[in-house]
DNA sequence: GTCACGTCTGAAAATAAATC
DNA sequence: GATTTATTTTCAGACGTGAC
């Protein structure tokens, strides 16, 4: 597709819009002339720019910002912008347009906000193949499906990169950040629930996490509401119950579930059920049977 | 973060019940 | 009777919690 004031100029449409959370509406590239400028405008659209060469100039709410390679603006529906190529090294460019409901919300993670348009520092070429992937899948029509699932994976890989340049931004701007201590918190319970089969000790977990064990127990108890012994036991015993379905002796299921000892797996969890683990299996076995025939009958 | 103290955990030994 | 599995009791050390 030509395009006045250009040198190159293409752009794909996407056939199969559809109502979904994140709609790609098109992609494309263009090597515009010197001074060439778009703007004062809006769109009703989110359109995200990348620059792949040269330089140019993007204002957006009375802000101007010098753009090079690697750098990223985007303009957000109904909002005035303008841009503009440089008149001795005019920038090229690839584009992306998106709407739906959960677009402003899913740029806002990456650290693109109305606020701050600009992500900058990419590895151009790197970004290029991104968009041209997107470019690829609307160029082909492979069908509404197709097309829908592989702009939307690349699309994602995309956001993934600007949320990787702009780490920084997350890191200090999240107002519902994890404090440092709830963070060494959500890392023990995700210890807890991956490793429950081994031997823990609180005292070496909490110094492992930078923190004294009495204090990393009374952090552990306000979030969870619970101890890290009462957390991991309810862990591993939750885990028993499934393995007592299978046809592993109780020692065997103790054993996989962290119970060094099955007299003491035993005793657990008969505390926590009201039942010895052979007695639970055997109302298991009830059940079953109960079920089967009831479907004889 | 530390201390003191009461509570809980888990290993060991003894015993009981079930099965062959 | 031998073997396997589950339960109970005991106690040292680890843990949880309130006060500081």
């Amino acid at each position: 597709m030509d395009n006045p004031e250009h040198y190159e100029y293409r752009i794909q449409i996407n056939p199969y819009l559809l109502n979904a959370d994140l709609n790609i509406i098109f992609a494309g590239a263009a090597r515009p002339e010197p001074l060439h400028k778009i703007g004062p405008a809006v769109h009703p659209y989110i359109l995200i720019h990348t620059v792949e060469s040269g330089c140019g100039t993007f204002v957006w709410q009375g802000k101007s910002y010098r753009l090079g390679q690697g750098d990223t603006f985007v303009i957000f529906p109904g909002v005035l912008f303008s841009y503009e190529a440089d008149h001795t090294e005019p920038w090229s460019y690839r584009w992306v347009a998106i709407q739906g409901p959960n677009a402003l919300e899913m740029l806002k993670k990456t650290g693109i906000t109305t606020t701050d348009p600009i992500v900058r520092g990419a590895d151009p070429e790197h970004l290029a193949g991104l968009f041209e992937s997107i470019e690829r899948v609307l160029e082909q029509q492979s069908g509404e499906t197709v097309t829908t699932l592989a702009t939307d994976g690349w699309f994602r890989i995309l956001l993934a990169e600007f949320a990787r340049l702009n780490v920084h931004k997350l890191r200090y701007s999240s107002a519902g950040a994890l404090t440092d201590s709830e963070r060494a918190v959500e890392q023990a319970i995700r210890w807890f629930q991956t490793q429950y089969m081994l031997p823990v000790s609180i005292d070496k977990l909490a110094a492992s996490l930078g923190y004294h064990r009495t204090h990393f127990t009374k952090v552990f108890k306000q979030l969870t509401s619970q101890s890290p012994k009462q957390y991991i036991n309810q862990v591993r015993l939750e885990r028993a119950k499934e393995l007592l379905r299978t046809n592993l002796s109780v020692e065997q299921v103790g054993n996989s579930c962290g119970f060094t000892d099955p007299l003491y797996f035993s005793k657990q969890f008969k505390l926590w059920t009201g039942e010895s683990p052979s007695q639970f299996r055997e109302g298991l076995r009830r059940g079953a049977d109960g079920n089967a025939g009831n479907k004889k009958a």
